[in-house]
DNA sequence: ACGTATTACGTAACTGGTTACGTTAATTTT
DNA sequence: AAAATTAACGTAACCAGTTACGTAATACGT
């Protein structure tokens, strides 16, 4: 078994680590999808969840919900729509804004879909117990409170020449 | 302030969500860095350390012990050699093999980035409590134990077709 | 010692996200 | 009501990583 030096590299690593760990269940999130022969990638799970509940969503809406950059929503719903699971309609008040909303096809096949999503969650709730999603949400809590970067910044009380150039 | 749509959709969004904290961590070490005007990018930073530590690494060596693909650790490698923060030679016993190392330039600037990394990790410090790193080694551990793709197949018994098509 | 398998590195093409920028529509200011 | 500002979307270029693939050097089995 090769050397973790990762854990030997103290703070430093821990960015490193927690990337690799968010890496690393992309990753096998995604050979879960493929492993089922369904034509769905993992982000795309959030999108029908968000549009179900919601029905008709704007792009901008949509990246704020789930915290991507709005071309981010565009790019996947581009492939939702292709693969038609997808379909979106000019806001009639405001044509500026895209609805976006589940189709038919999405609809009928939502149940066995969500069959699928129990079966992950089942697994997924055998890493994430308790202790970890308190963990999460520790973390979640902590930088938002504050940046890491504010951190930093008033620490030292540092300038921010970070954009001036 | 806005919904966080993540934090409602349950087991969906931890995924996402590890993500975002990981992204967000990353995000903002670069802005910390850019803010010190030092041309060094954060995962630089493992790289010093490891080759102030062993001297001379091979390519593959240091993609193991980062956890990286090896042409991530070329692209890396490349650029840091542009700014001749790092220098190579061919093994002389194993002339497929390329021995990084440290340049004379980054060992005299080894003592001021230090101290500006001794910096950042007292700003990390007040993130990674004893709790979180804790928890953060608890998750690699499940991980590493038996991957998440793993443990959905043993769970249902499935065959791994997702090579197959 | 010779053919085969493996290892190490490098490049290319792709991926899933980003920022930057442009356009048009709506809103606010004056 | 005209001008300026802001909001929503779309595209383009970029970025940091990946996989896939090629090639050359080494190690291995017979």
């Amino acid at each position: 078994m090769k050397k973790d030096y990762l854990q030997t590299l103290e703070t430093a690593g821990y960015t490193a680590r927690i990337k690799r760990i968010s890496d690393g269940i992309m990753y096998d999130s995604r050979k879960v999808y493929a492993s089922l022969n369904l034509n769905i990638e993992p982000n795309w799970h959030l999108i029908f969840l968000l549009l179900k509940q919601e029905k008709k969503m704007t792009v901008t809406q949509i990246a704020e919900a789930l915290g991507f950059s709005h071309p981010a929503i565009i790019k996947i719903v581009k492939k939702m729509k292709l693969l038609e699971y997808l379909e979106s309609e000019t806001d009639t008040k405001d044509s500026r804004k895209q609805l976006i909303k589940l189709t038919k096809k999405s609809l009928l096949e939502l149940p066995k879909l969500e069959e699928e999503w129990e079966k992950i969650k089942k697994v997924l709730d055998t890493i994430f117990d308790e202790d970890i999603i308190m963990l999460l949400k520790k973390l979640e809590e902590k930088l938002a409170h504050k940046s890491l970067f504010q951190t930093y910044i008033d620490y030292y009380k540092i300038e921010d020449n970070s954009n001036t150039f």
